[in-house]
DNA sequence: GTGGTCTAGACCACG
DNA sequence: GTGGTCTAGACCACA
């Protein structure tokens, strides 16, 4: 269900926490979903469960889970949630695109390249 | 010419080495063209000449920059370089799409958005 | 396992950098070995820790090593990374020579010596 | 007769001092013909006189060159500084080879790479 | 304990 | 004055 990368730069309880966010911010974890347990996961890839608990710690605290102490961690109801993290992508998608402009690239290429990848994409729901 | 942001989590040489870049790049810095000395910038910055040097050896090492110690440093002769550079920022904005995809954003939305994005930028020659 | 020369040109963490990444490329440290910490290398060879982190971090940037903040350094997967090495370690090779014959050496006199030196050598697998 | 590479990595004077080398050890420049004056080389190349006169020092400290003073500087008589060089040379190449095989490259190989680049040569002299 | 960042201050080679 | 190297010492995030 995760997977670590430990060559990757980001610390691995960044990439956890990434990773559950990507499933619960698109619906394969179901709003009021329970996600795993800590130690389950923690078990699971062998890694310590301190570094888990920081992942929905953080997760909890950005909205995107809920936790409810002895019973363990759910999906939050995704609503505005969704939306704000399709906004944060949009400005980070802007300013790349700007800095593209300014390197030269016409809108025509960047609006092509964004019909390709946006259309070759299979529906992931 | 070059600001820093100290709540930034990037840290502080990266920002400028990113911010010398997009100068460089985009020609706001023509080629050989001397950069503001490793001295003179960290007196500017208010901070450690060694954090400056820093960022100028990185961007030596990526090709953006060359050095004639007791000279200066100098904008290279932009090339492939851009390219590279065009090449890398369409990765990173493939991958922020796709994301968005899976979020449920159309493809129709995000053709609009890109266009919006390049079309209303004014031209930078 | 690492040995400095002061009197040396090559600064000291060139001198680093350059027997590590042989070591890494021959495989002497094997593909995700650990390699010894910058706080134990440094205190072995009685340098800066700062000395050893620069070595670390362009041998990072070469692909060479990859590093776990808080777990250590590690050897990358070597695969075209050695035979990028060759063919730099080829042009070397090609630009002396071509020097040698312009000095007068004979084609025989160059391919017996390469005969000497690559045919005396102990296998070492 | 000499060119400059503002963007190498060596300093101004290493460059002339290896240039006018190869020209003395070559013959390009034979014995007791007159190099051309500090100043003259100086206003050519557009640089600092003293810069010339460190190559030159250098030149004449390995014996490659003598100078009398009101003079001028003169290519020595190149009899066993050739032969050093050629020693030199070679000492390098060997370095390089007996990396190269340790990075798996074949006896086979180096010596067919020796004879492509040492065969396919044009004379020099 | 590990890698990573930053500062303060020093010395060197170069032009 | 310039870039480049090195030291000493500090703090941080991470596991």
């Amino acid at each position: 269900m995760i997977s670590l990368n430990y060559r990757d730069s980001r610390p691995i309880y960044e990439q956890i926490r990434d990773e559950l966010r990507k499933l619960v911010v698109s619906g394969a974890i179901a709003a009021d979903e329970k996600l795993p347990s800590v130690r389950a996961l923690a078990a699971q890839l062998a890694i310590n469960p301190n570094t888990i608990q920081r992942a929905y710690n953080q997760l909890e605290s950005e909205g995107y889970v809920y936790s409810v102490p002895g019973k363990g961690s759910f999906a939050a109801v995704m609503d505005d949630a969704v939306a704000a993290r399709k906004k944060e992508l949009l400005e980070q998608v802007g300013e790349l695109l700007r800095e593209l402009r300014s390197l030269g690239a016409t809108a025509e290429e960047l609006v092509a390249f964004t019909q390709a990848v946006t259309g070759k994409e299979e529906r992931h729901d």
